[in-house]
DNA sequence: ATGGCTAGGACCCCTAGA
Protein backbone atom coordinates (compact mmCIF):
# COMPACT_ATOMS: atom_id res chain seq x y z
CA UNK A 1 0.00 0.00 0.00
CA UNK A 2 1.51 3.55 -1.13
CA UNK A 3 -0.28 6.77 0.66
CA UNK A 4 1.22 10.19 -0.67
CA UNK A 5 0.67 13.92 0.39
CA UNK A 6 1.01 16.92 -1.94
CA UNK A 7 0.39 20.54 -1.20
CA UNK A 8 -0.86 21.64 -4.36
CA UNK A 9 -1.21 25.62 -4.34
CA UNK A 10 -4.33 25.50 -5.79
CA UNK A 11 -5.83 22.33 -7.54
CA UNK A 12 -7.66 24.40 -10.36
CA UNK A 13 -4.24 25.04 -11.68
CA UNK A 14 -2.42 21.53 -10.74
CA UNK A 15 -5.34 19.01 -11.69
CA UNK A 16 -3.07 17.80 -14.86
CA UNK A 17 0.22 17.74 -12.96
CA UNK A 18 -1.57 15.56 -10.15
CA UNK A 19 -3.44 13.84 -12.95
CA UNK A 20 -0.07 12.62 -14.43
CA UNK A 21 1.31 12.61 -11.15
CA UNK A 22 -1.09 9.82 -10.29
CA UNK A 23 -0.36 8.07 -13.93
CA UNK A 24 2.79 7.39 -12.77
CA UNK A 25 2.79 7.29 -9.65
CA UNK A 26 -0.62 4.88 -8.48
CA UNK A 27 -0.84 5.34 -4.98
CA UNK A 28 -3.92 3.69 -3.02
CA UNK A 29 -4.68 7.28 -1.18
CA UNK A 30 -2.98 10.87 -1.74
CA UNK A 31 -4.75 13.66 0.55
CA UNK A 32 -3.85 17.32 -1.27
CA UNK A 33 -3.66 20.60 0.65
CA UNK A 34 -4.47 24.66 -0.59
CA UNK A 35 -7.17 23.19 -3.58
CA UNK A 36 -8.21 27.00 -3.06
CA UNK A 37 -11.67 26.00 -4.36
CA UNK A 38 -15.00 25.68 -2.54
CA UNK A 39 -16.79 22.52 -2.70
CA UNK A 40 -19.09 23.24 -6.02
CA UNK A 41 -16.08 23.96 -8.04
CA UNK A 42 -14.47 20.74 -6.66
CA UNK A 43 -12.95 18.65 -10.38
CA UNK A 44 -14.96 15.56 -9.11
CA UNK A 45 -15.25 13.84 -12.64
CA UNK A 46 -11.84 13.92 -13.89
CA UNK A 47 -10.37 12.76 -10.66
CA UNK A 48 -13.00 9.93 -10.87
CA UNK A 49 -12.12 9.12 -14.69
CA UNK A 50 -9.17 9.05 -13.21
CA UNK A 51 -10.41 5.91 -11.19
CA UNK A 52 -10.13 7.45 -7.89
CA UNK A 53 -13.09 8.23 -5.34
CA UNK A 54 -12.38 11.38 -3.76
CA UNK A 55 -13.47 13.42 -0.90
CA UNK A 56 -13.28 17.15 -0.48
CA UNK A 57 -13.06 19.84 1.98
CA UNK A 58 -12.75 23.44 1.05
CA UNK A 59 -13.34 27.07 0.49
CA UNK A 60 -13.02 29.92 -1.43
CA UNK A 61 -9.27 31.19 -2.23
CA UNK A 62 -7.87 29.64 0.91
CA UNK A 63 -6.55 26.07 2.03
CA UNK A 64 -9.11 23.59 1.23
CA UNK A 65 -8.47 19.85 1.27
CA UNK A 66 -9.06 16.60 -0.68
CA UNK A 67 -8.31 12.37 0.04
CA UNK A 68 -8.50 10.97 -3.33
CA UNK A 69 -8.29 6.94 -2.86
CA UNK A 70 -8.78 3.42 -5.08
CA UNK A 71 -11.18 2.03 -2.63
CA UNK A 72 -13.69 4.46 -1.29
CA UNK A 73 -12.85 6.15 1.67
CA UNK A 74 -15.56 5.79 4.46
CA UNK A 75 -15.82 7.35 8.02
CA UNK A 76 -15.34 10.31 6.56
CA UNK A 77 -14.94 13.81 8.79
CA UNK A 78 -13.94 16.94 8.52
CA UNK A 79 -11.46 19.26 10.24
CA UNK A 80 -10.91 18.30 14.04
CA UNK A 81 -13.90 16.85 16.06
CA UNK A 82 -14.20 19.42 18.63
CA UNK A 83 -12.54 22.41 17.69
CA UNK A 84 -15.03 25.68 15.66
CA UNK A 85 -12.61 26.62 12.75
CA UNK A 86 -14.12 28.88 9.88
CA UNK A 87 -10.59 27.15 7.56
CA UNK A 88 -10.75 23.89 5.76
CA UNK A 89 -7.83 22.08 6.90
CA UNK A 90 -8.70 18.54 7.85
CA UNK A 91 -10.05 15.50 6.15
CA UNK A 92 -10.23 11.89 7.49
CA UNK A 93 -11.17 8.78 5.97
CA UNK A 94 -10.17 5.01 6.28
CA UNK A 95 -9.24 3.68 3.24
CA UNK A 96 -8.08 -0.35 3.56
CA UNK A 97 -8.11 -0.53 7.42
CA UNK A 98 -6.24 2.28 7.81
CA UNK A 99 -7.34 5.32 9.28
CA UNK A 100 -5.92 8.59 6.58
CA UNK A 101 -5.26 11.65 8.29
CA UNK A 102 -4.82 14.68 5.62
CA UNK A 103 -3.99 18.36 6.83
CA UNK A 104 -2.98 21.87 6.22
CA UNK A 105 -1.70 22.90 9.37
CA UNK A 106 -1.60 26.54 9.69
CA UNK A 107 1.32 28.75 8.30
CA UNK A 108 1.48 30.91 11.62
CA UNK A 109 2.86 33.90 9.58
CA UNK A 110 4.93 35.26 12.42
CA UNK A 111 5.68 34.16 16.16
CA UNK A 112 4.64 37.27 17.66
CA UNK A 113 1.13 37.41 15.49
CA UNK A 114 -2.36 36.15 15.85
CA UNK A 115 -1.95 33.88 13.44
CA UNK A 116 0.57 32.14 15.00
CA UNK A 117 -1.70 31.90 17.83
CA UNK A 118 -4.10 30.65 16.14
CA UNK A 119 -1.58 27.95 14.59
CA UNK A 120 -0.73 26.89 18.77
CA UNK A 121 -4.58 26.79 19.32
CA UNK A 122 -4.84 24.88 16.39
CA UNK A 123 -1.83 22.52 17.45
CA UNK A 124 -2.95 21.78 20.40
CA UNK A 125 -6.96 20.62 19.42
CA UNK A 126 -4.90 18.35 16.91
CA UNK A 127 -3.07 16.78 19.12
CA UNK A 128 -6.42 15.90 21.41
CA UNK A 129 -8.16 14.85 18.92
CA UNK A 130 -5.13 12.80 17.20
CA UNK A 131 -5.15 10.88 20.33
CA UNK A 132 -8.45 9.86 20.25
CA UNK A 133 -8.36 9.18 16.77
CA UNK A 134 -5.45 6.92 17.61
CA UNK A 135 -7.50 4.73 20.05
CA UNK A 136 -10.40 3.89 18.13
CA UNK A 137 -7.63 3.64 15.00
CA UNK A 138 -4.22 2.17 15.82
CA UNK A 139 -3.68 1.53 12.09
CA UNK A 140 -3.23 5.19 11.23
CA UNK A 141 -1.39 7.74 9.17
CA UNK A 142 -1.27 11.58 9.57
CA UNK A 143 0.23 12.97 6.74
CA UNK A 144 0.15 16.68 5.13
CA UNK A 145 1.86 20.46 5.01
CA UNK A 146 2.47 20.44 8.40
CA UNK A 147 4.17 23.95 8.16
CA UNK A 148 7.01 22.70 10.93
CA UNK A 149 10.74 21.96 10.47
CA UNK A 150 10.97 20.03 12.77
CA UNK A 151 14.64 19.78 13.08
CA UNK A 152 17.86 21.38 11.89
CA UNK A 153 18.36 19.60 9.52
CA UNK A 154 15.40 20.04 7.73
CA UNK A 155 16.09 23.28 7.18
CA UNK A 156 18.77 24.43 4.13
CA UNK A 157 19.75 27.46 6.37
CA UNK A 158 19.40 26.81 10.18
CA UNK A 159 20.91 29.89 11.29
CA UNK A 160 18.77 32.12 8.95
CA UNK A 161 15.80 30.59 9.60
CA UNK A 162 16.31 30.41 14.06
CA UNK A 163 13.06 31.04 15.60
CA UNK A 164 11.88 32.34 12.61
CA UNK A 165 7.99 31.13 11.82
CA UNK A 166 8.25 26.79 11.29
CA UNK A 167 11.39 27.03 13.18
CA UNK A 168 10.38 28.13 16.29
CA UNK A 169 10.55 26.09 20.08
CA UNK A 170 7.29 26.33 20.38
CA UNK A 171 6.20 24.38 16.79
CA UNK A 172 8.92 22.04 17.11
CA UNK A 173 7.53 21.50 20.53
CA UNK A 174 4.55 20.62 19.40
CA UNK A 175 5.67 18.12 16.57
CA UNK A 176 7.69 16.45 19.16
CA UNK A 177 3.90 15.97 21.16
CA UNK A 178 2.57 14.66 18.23
CA UNK A 179 5.42 11.82 18.07
CA UNK A 180 4.52 11.08 21.97
CA UNK A 181 0.95 9.71 20.83
CA UNK A 182 3.00 7.42 19.08
CA UNK A 183 3.65 8.63 16.25
CA UNK A 184 6.49 7.95 13.91
CA UNK A 185 8.49 10.15 11.51
CA UNK A 186 8.43 7.76 8.24
CA UNK A 187 10.87 10.03 6.31
CA UNK A 188 13.98 9.50 9.05
CA UNK A 189 12.80 5.81 9.58
CA UNK A 190 15.00 5.56 6.49
CA UNK A 191 18.66 6.40 5.55
CA UNK A 192 18.01 9.80 3.03
CA UNK A 193 20.08 12.36 0.74
CA UNK A 194 21.22 15.11 3.19
CA UNK A 195 19.46 18.33 2.40
CA UNK A 196 16.50 16.74 1.56
CA UNK A 197 13.36 19.51 1.64
CA UNK A 198 9.65 19.49 0.77
CA UNK A 199 9.28 23.28 -0.08
CA UNK A 200 11.20 26.09 -2.46
CA UNK A 201 10.49 29.00 -2.09
CA UNK A 202 9.20 30.53 -5.76
CA UNK A 203 11.62 33.05 -5.17
CA UNK A 204 15.30 33.45 -5.25
CA UNK A 205 16.22 30.72 -7.64
CA UNK A 206 15.55 28.49 -4.26
CA UNK A 207 15.09 25.43 -6.15
CA UNK A 208 17.91 25.38 -8.16
CA UNK A 209 19.97 26.46 -5.43
CA UNK A 210 18.09 23.63 -3.29
CA UNK A 211 17.36 25.84 -0.63
CA UNK A 212 14.31 24.92 1.39
CA UNK A 213 12.44 22.91 4.28
CA UNK A 214 11.64 20.28 5.34
CA UNK A 215 7.91 20.49 6.48
CA UNK A 216 5.31 18.39 4.71
CA UNK A 217 5.35 15.03 6.84
CA UNK A 218 3.95 11.47 7.02
CA UNK A 219 3.86 9.96 10.77
CA UNK A 220 2.35 6.11 10.92
CA UNK A 221 1.49 5.15 14.33
CA UNK A 222 3.45 2.48 16.23
CA UNK A 223 0.88 -0.30 15.23
CA UNK A 224 1.56 0.30 11.29
CA UNK A 225 5.86 1.16 11.79
CA UNK A 226 6.74 -2.22 11.44
CA UNK A 227 5.37 -2.07 7.59
CA UNK A 228 6.78 0.53 7.02
CA UNK A 229 9.49 0.03 3.72
CA UNK A 230 9.92 3.16 1.89
CA UNK A 231 9.48 6.75 2.14
CA UNK A 232 10.51 9.61 -0.01
CA UNK A 233 10.34 13.22 -1.40
CA UNK A 234 9.33 13.05 -5.32
CA UNK A 235 11.54 16.01 -6.21
CA UNK A 236 10.66 15.93 -9.43
CA UNK A 237 7.30 17.72 -10.00
CA UNK A 238 8.98 20.64 -8.90
CA UNK A 239 10.74 20.54 -12.21
CA UNK A 240 7.13 21.30 -13.63
CA UNK A 241 6.56 24.16 -15.62
CA UNK A 242 4.24 25.25 -13.52
CA UNK A 243 4.85 23.64 -10.39
CA UNK A 244 3.14 23.81 -6.84
CA UNK A 245 6.16 25.27 -4.25
CA UNK A 246 5.39 21.84 -2.13
CA UNK A 247 7.05 18.11 -3.67
CA UNK A 248 4.82 15.01 -3.05
CA UNK A 249 5.92 12.82 -0.19
CA UNK A 250 5.19 9.09 -0.08
CA UNK A 251 5.23 6.12 2.45
CA UNK A 252 5.23 2.83 1.44
CA UNK A 253 3.73 0.32 3.37
CA UNK A 254 3.95 -3.73 3.22
CA UNK A 255 0.38 -4.48 4.33
CA UNK A 256 0.18 -8.20 4.57
C1' DA B 1 24.39 35.25 -17.36
C1' DT B 2 25.09 37.23 -11.18
C1' DG B 3 19.09 35.79 -12.41
C1' DG B 4 14.83 38.08 -7.84
C1' DC B 5 7.45 34.36 -7.12
C1' DT B 6 2.76 32.63 -7.44
C1' DA B 7 -2.38 32.48 -6.90
C1' DG B 8 -6.76 34.52 -6.22
C1' DG B 9 -9.90 38.36 -6.22
C1' DA B 10 -11.30 42.18 -7.93
C1' DC B 11 -8.61 45.05 -10.42
C1' DC B 12 -4.06 47.05 -12.55
C1' DC B 13 -2.98 46.59 -6.40
C1' DC B 14 -3.91 43.87 -2.51
C1' DT B 15 -3.56 39.60 0.78
C1' DA B 16 -1.38 35.37 1.73
C1' DG B 17 1.79 31.85 1.45
C1' DA B 18 6.42 30.08 3.90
Amino acid sequence: MRLATWNVNSLAVRLPQVLDWLTANPVDALVLQETKLTDDKFPRAEIEAAGYAVQWFGQKTYNGVALLSREPAHDVTKNIFGFADEQARVIAGTVDGVRVIGAYFPNGQAPDSEKFTYKMAWLQALRDWVRSELAAHPRLVLMGDFNIAPEDRDVHDPVLWAGQIHCTPQEREHFRELIALGLVDAFRLFEQPPKSWSWWDYRNLAFRKNQGLRIDHILVSEALRPAVSACMIDKLPRKNERPSDHAPVVVELSTA
